[in-house]
DNA sequence: CCTCCTCACTGAAACGATTCACAAGGTGCT
DNA sequence: AGCACCTTGTGAATCGTTTCAGTGAGGAGG
């Protein structure tokens, strides 16, 4: 019966036919644990990403899965939540069940769970995230280069006291982009007293409207004029404290977010952005990590991306006479 | 060994340690496939979403998995995009893995891989949806309300040409909204004429940018002042091309979305829209599934939640002279 | 007519965790 | 001392699929 279904060219097609009518009668379903047990890895692979309710990681999600499907696996998603512990615990569960490999948007730290992963044979692709050597397969986005045009698009806007807002002391992620952002605004003003950094709670719509809020209550003289927010969702937040708060955007202060989500340019004010292809990233995650476990003469690769701003209404004057940066 | 990881309390301290010694030094991890064989099911169950892009079912799932992760399951989130093979094929796979149960919102029709994952004592609650009859669980809300809760508001308002955007043909769900809005239309105006059917091709962003270009293509007299969208996916499109038309939101057109995803607040106009307990449906769906594959004397339930309508500013008047219904 | 080969099918072993019956050793009671 | 009982540990059977060696029938070629 495994070569009807597996093999059904070396089987006659009377004793094809047979065991196709039995099966569909007895409404048999072949059990894939036992195949599993028994080609000792599943037909599978893990997917964990930092924050399922980003729509930036749901658009990766559907590339890897668009290119997974493709070769007949299926993908298990996984939200870590940002929290180590989330990981660690789903990276055990997808090692339990012998996935064929995994794509990994790692918190902060790579967890031991990884390297035991590799070390077993199982390949691990990092998503969103260079590579700690050349040793394994990431694919990643230019987050220096995407900090600096965030920031550069606010200089040329004319703005001389610019926000970051994501911490620069979480994810490799952020502190590139953190570093991209503070080497423009140092080459564009001459100063580091420039930038002011916030950290918020939680890289999500409430962070940023907390940070918003923080930014409100400095004293008018050091309160920046702009700001710079680690993804889009902390953007969308400001955007709503500023609105709440009656703060006109951009005249009063301008917002460039980061991944260019969907939602940036349907926003109160279209948010600026700095675009990553989403669904690429995904895809060619996938890719890198099914000829891994292909395995045979697989070069590692570590693909980086080049991010590009979208300018929106949310850094743009729209008037003429605007007051910024006095 | 078997004692030492599922009884611990069966097994003397000295072997335990000695075994866990000899488990960690050799890097040993269960073998979930092998236990999954034995025991006849997996420990994982199924859940398949019309639109993993639409953060309203991503809200869903963290209530799903909230659930399952604390009773030591995993869930498997599939993506049908809404059509019926891929649902059928998630299924198919779903069943091959023999999970303990499914939450499925289903397409159109409730396809024939549902009743055979029922025959085969496989729970399956329906997620978004009525249950055919009494013998399944499904939790739901009730959209018949909601559409009457958003076609009312729209006439309290003076709305007297009203389009209902999502077809009335497709979902159940949209047929019940349509249903509601309907009613409600007939009772407010007396007359059936009052309402404008537009179906968009898919229930996204984009289907409702098509939705609004094909309603501004109306001749003056007969286009609709207001619109009732199927959900705020479609919502946020129709705004989208309304504002990039130039007509204006709420004054020359209003809308109202239905889910109340986080997004429909903070939109260019923030846009009513009719919400529903997103997370706590998927947590409800997650217990009853859990209680069924208990199966010690479960009872069916078919819970419906009573959706609330939230105002904002796509659908209430901002200046007193408005020229609605005119 | 015999040999050799191919083709289609059959049967048994293997994957690894769990479970259950059973053995061995020790304790407490009469 | 003898017996029952409890605790701890051991070994074999089991789950369902795949794989592979082996069997037999039939045909081609010498």
């Amino acid at each position: 019966m495994s070569n009807v279904l597996n093999r059904p060219d070396s089987v006659s097609p009377a004793t094809r036919e047979r065991v196709l009518n039995a099966i569909t009668t007895l409404g048999f379903v072949r059990n894939e644990s036992a195949r599993q047990l028994r080609a000792g890895h599943s037909r599978t692979i893990g997917l964990v990403v930092l924050d399922i309710a980003n729509p930036f990681f749901t658009d990766v999600a559907r590339g890897v899965e668009e290119v997974a499907n493709a070769q007949g696996l299926s993908v298990v998603l996984c939200n870590s939540d940002g929290r180590p512990a989330k990981e660690a615990a789903h990276l055990d569960a997808l090692t339990e069940q012998r996935v064929r490999g995994v794509v990994l948007t790692p918190t902060a730290d790579i967890s031991p769970q990884v390297q035991a992963l590799r070390q077993r044979g199982v390949p691990v692709v990092l998503l969103d995230r260079r590579a700690p050597g050349a040793d394994q397969c990431a694919v990643a986005v230019d987050d220096v280069l995407g900090g600096r045009l965030a920031a550069g698009h606010l200089l040329d806007q004319g703005h001389r006291r610019i926000a970051f807002i994501g911490g620069t002391t979480g994810l490799p992620q952020l502190q590139e982009r953190y570093q991209g952002v503070a080497a423009a605004v140092r080459e564009g003003t001459g100063s580091d007293e420039a930038l002011a950094v916030v950290t918020p709670d939680t890289l999500t719509v409430a962070g940023g409207r907390e940070a918003a809020a923080r930014i409100l209550r400095l004293p008018a003289g050091q309160r920046p004029t702009a700001a710079v927010c680690a993804n889009d969702l902390l953007a969308m937040g400001v955007l709503q404290e500023m609105v709440r708060q009656q703060v006109r955007v951009p005249d009063d202060f301008a917002i460039v977010g980061y991944d260019d989500i969907d939602y940036a340019a349907a926003a109160a004010v279209p948010l600026t952005s700095v675009r990553k292809p989403r669904e690429e990233l995904g895809r060619r995650a996938a890719e890198l990590l099914l000829d891994e476990a292909a395995a045979e003469g697989h070069q590692h690769q570590q693909p980086v991306f080049e991010p590009v701003l979208v300018a929106r209404e949310s850094s743009t004057a729209r008037h003429l006479s605007r007051s910024v940066a006095s």
